[in-house]
DNA sequence: ACTTGGCACTCGGAAGTATGGAGTGCCAGT
DNA sequence: ACTGGCACTCCATACTTCCGAGTGCCAAGT
């Protein structure tokens, strides 16, 4: 259907539309790129790809701009994703290496990312779901109030104040950590409800008010921040691309965790980096944008999510290169910290 | 130097301007606003106040417009506070009640704020430096490894790990968080320095070099939090507005944590809300812009700082009274926890 | 000493009118 | 299958015109 010469064709229009932002015509084509074959033909050619939707023409007499669908094949089979340069690679090493915490990491990732990429960048926090309990400490801080600190092995730290219905001695509430921690020890958040179920019944019948008080609070914890957590930046890397009216809605999208959630989504197939291009986003706003996506985590388990996003016009093997790039960088963080 | 009526010709100038969005003109303004005198009278007095750098036209035969000298004017003078409606005061609370951490309260001060100014909100953290230590915690997470856990009297929670030199027994650590926390219980953040000072000659000679790498860290953290944290909200209502070509220096501005410490900076008079306007902004991408920023605080004690940030042409009165109205709830929900 | 109606004047913005050129589609020739 | 040539389309730009809102000023009125 489409032979070698096509497919090179809509290689070169989406490389010169991307970095020059301008309809592309045949003449351009030609004197850029050597394909060897007069303007003539390639219009030829350029003709079978509109009329294919992979290209389009604003009006009459313009040159040729890229459809999704055209962005879709250009990401699928014409190019390949583009390693950083050694400086690039340098440059996050020593940005993520002085993070001290998770906020710290997290925090540095996504303004890395949207510096590297010139664009909005998404970093989703290590997933609580997927990890597990490290340790749990509860802390009397005033009379009817224990806090309870919940730590799991991604670094992540999450507090909650209980009102205890009665007092508690110091006692107590070591009996209590104590068991708490010998359940919970390496235990999966997702199994933390059954490995607490029989806890009331072990500890001294008067203290169980206040077991069931601590534990109501945990699983609530656990519940509620189960919606992760997503950070952005760059958003003022927007403002230099013209979307079409569209900036108010795609800062709205933004701005809603949900919507957030739903555009890191799925990432399709198990490949490193997942692109979403144009109208394949669910969201409504962000049907002229494009988001690169991928996993990261420690060694084979994924953690989470981060990307970018971007207009659909958009350099596609370098941004591809930059996301991935971090995503590993931060899995090696993760995991020396 | 400025009767009565030119003062009411401005403040007209003001409220027309800000509600139009287009230049005013003296027939619009006798229509609009009973002043009792003829268009012609008005022209006359709009000379004057146009000659005292009030007021301002953007090309012969066009309306006024306030300069950021009128707006100063109005605000200082025209103008006062107006009282949330009670429908408004009812969203506030139930948007904020619910709330269960500092960071929840924060985050939803600064979309509730956002939301009913329709500006940008911007919400500082409680301040470390002013808050006193309400329980220090240490956690043994590793071999050589221990969660060091500051938690303060305003609820912000603090972790850092701590490499330790040493493996430590769990009745030195026990030990050395309970001096830690006798030494430092209500202490204020800023006098800990001198508070730990004595501590290594208290504990057994052989846990010296672990205490010395867990006070290190202690004071590290309270530097390095020193510059407190900065979120803000609402980026989309820049987008409505049409700042002249400034909307991603605006962007940009509010992307650094520095320039919005800046934003927030000197509440000059103790007076409950702050307005700067235009170029009496520090910052060059903000000089087409108005800040309006409150002190909050539980009691009498402030903690931080929050506000709004919109074009300078912006309505005033309302938005002031929306940043006080947050900035006393806020207050009130941090005391309640 | 203010205020007012009248009037000439200015100038920006909208709407209409050329014009140039980039790009296309098609066709006949190699 | 490719190429050069050619007629055609139509966007972008620049230029002109024109309308009207708004002004400043002045002479007359109170």
């Amino acid at each position: 259907m489409l032979d070698d010469r096509k497919l090179a064709v809509l290689r070169a229009i989406v490389e010169d539309y991307v970095s020059t932002n301008e309809p592309v015509g045949s003449k351009a084509l030609v004197e850029g790129h050597n394909l060897g074959v007069s303007s003539a033909t390639i219009r030829n050619d350029m003709a079978v790809l509109e009329e294919q939707g992979y290209i389009h023409q604003p009006h009459t007499s313009a040159g040729r701009v890229p459809t999704d669908k055209g962005y879709r094949l250009f990401v699928d089979r014409l190019s390949t994703i583009k390693p950083l340069s050694g400086a690039e690679r340098r440059a996050i090493e020593t940005f993520l290496s002085g993070a001290y915490d998770l906020d710290a990491v997290v925090g540095r990732t996504v303004r890395l990312l949207a510096q590297l990429t010139r664009q909005v960048a998404v970093v989703q926090y290590p997933s609580l779901t997927r990890s597990s309990v490290r340790h749990v400490e509860l802390v009397p801080v005033a009379d009817h109030r224990l806090l309870l600190v919940l730590i799991t092995n991604t670094g992540r730290v999450e507090q909650r104040v209980i009102e205890t219905p009665s007092h508690l001695s110091e006692e107590s509430i070591g009996h209590l950590r104590a068991l708490l921690n010998t359940c919970l020890d390496g235990c999966g958040l997702g199994e933390v409800p059954n490995a607490v179920a029989d806890l009331p019944d072990r500890v001294h019948p008067e203290d169980r008010p206040v077991t069931a008080a601590v534990l109501s609070v945990l699983l609530e914890t656990l519940v509620e921040k189960h919606d992760e957590k997503i950070v952005f930046a760059g958003a003022a890397n927007l403002a230099s691309v013209d979307f079409s009216q569209g900036l108010r809605e795609v800062l709205e999208a933004l701005e809603e965790q949900v919507v957030l959630m739903r555009l890191l989504g799925e990432t399709g197939d198990s490949s490193t980096v997942t692109v979403r291009i144009g109208t394949e986003n669910p969201d409504e706003g962000l049907q002229s944008t494009s988001v690169v996506v991928a996993d990261y985590g420690v060694g084979d388990m994924t953690l989470a999510r981060l990307g970018v996003l971007g207009p659909t016009r958009m350099d596609y093997p370098g941004t591809m290169g930059a996301v991935r790039a971090v995503a590993r960088y931060v899995g090696q963080i993760l995991a020396g910290s």
